[in-house]
DNA sequence: CGGTACGCCTGAAGGC
DNA sequence: TGCCTTCAGGCGTACC
């Protein structure tokens, strides 16, 4: 499942590939991965220039969950995984296990030689967007984001989650409150925090604002350099699995002894999402 | 405002 | 072994 640091790893480890390849051409097989979904009827004209074709790839860009890929003359095509979403650079001969659910393929020419770059996504949770400029991606799809969680300041947080009632857990998936965190990393870093996850947001105290900001840089940053959490069939670029699931402290290990203090955790359901936390380091 | 439910979609995992 | 059911999940939307 792709959050934050998965998509920060994936932007690392496509960069070197992608940054200065030509986009020789595109093809999308499944249309309705380009959103937004083309209003009316009949088959949309799918603008393969839009998409990239006969551009340059400048720079990658990340905000939460979304990478976008920026050509030199400022089209990109922003990228978000959803939760099966898989994107790979493929060279010449290689091939996917499973080349099923493979929507979108760019032909490049890489600074590193030739390949394919790979758009897959079984669940089709994901999507692409398309932008003629960064100042329009900003405008029409980033400025509803919050500020990013893997840099996210104490202060900042703080003012975040004083505008609202819901319990912490509800407002840290909120990615117009803060961008990057799914379900996986909101227990993880509640955990770190001892913050449990029914809390009123806006009844933090300050000590408590500023332990959680902590604990979301620091498991943003630790599962980056694990490369990510692979959970099913997470791979980065080059079809590397992460090492962070083997670090997971609760998610996904209600019943389990807590690791700081031996006590079951218990799995509970917070705005309907399934929540892990431990019943003693994490006090309502 | 917040919370709840639903639809989208497939495959892994569990039950029998 | 194989079939059937359940569940997972991000996010938009409808509704109470």
């Amino acid at each position: 499942m792709p959050e934050l640091p998965e998509i920060e790893h994936l932007k690392r480890s496509l960069a070197p590939i992608l940054i200065g390849a030509d986009v020789r051409s595109v093809r999308l097989r499944r249309p309705d991965v380009l959103r937004p979904a083309p209003a009316g009827r009949g088959p949309r004209r799918t603008s393969g220039r839009a998409l990239l074709a006969g551009g340059r790839i400048d720079r990658l860009d990340r905000r939460g969950k979304q990478l976008a890929l920026i050509a030199d003359d400022g089209r990109l095509v922003c990228i978000h995984l959803g939760m099966s979403g898989e994107l790979r650079f493929l060279e010449p001969r290689e091939r996917l296990s499973d080349a099923r659910h493979v929507h979108c393929t760019w032909t490049i020419d890489s600074p590193r030689g030739p390949g394919r770059l790979v758009f897959r996504d079984p669940r089709r949770f994901g999507g692409l967007w398309t932008f003629p400029s960064a100042d329009e991606l900003d405008r029409q799809r980033w400025s509803g984001l919050g500020p990013d969680a893997l840099t996210i300041r104490a202060p900042v947080l703080a003012a975040r989650t004083a505008g609202t009632r819901r319990a912490i857990k509800s407002a840290l998936l909120d990615q117009r409150l803060i961008a990057g965190v799914g379900n996986i990393y909101a227990d993880e870093a509640l955990f770190g925090a001892r913050i449990h996850p029914l809390r009123r947001a806006d009844k933090l105290a300050r000590t408590e604002t500023g332990r959680l900001a902590s604990a979301l840089r620091g498991v943003m940053r630790c599962a980056v350099a694990a490369g990510g959490s692979t959970l099913r069939d997470y791979v980065d670029g080059r079809g590397r699995r992460g090492g962070f699931a083997l670090r997971h402290r609760v998610y996904g290990r209600a019943g389990e002894p807590c690791v700081r203090c031996r006590a079951p955790l218990i799995g509970i359901e917070v705005g309907g999402r399934t929540t892990v936390y431990c019943p003693s380091c994490q006090e309502v």
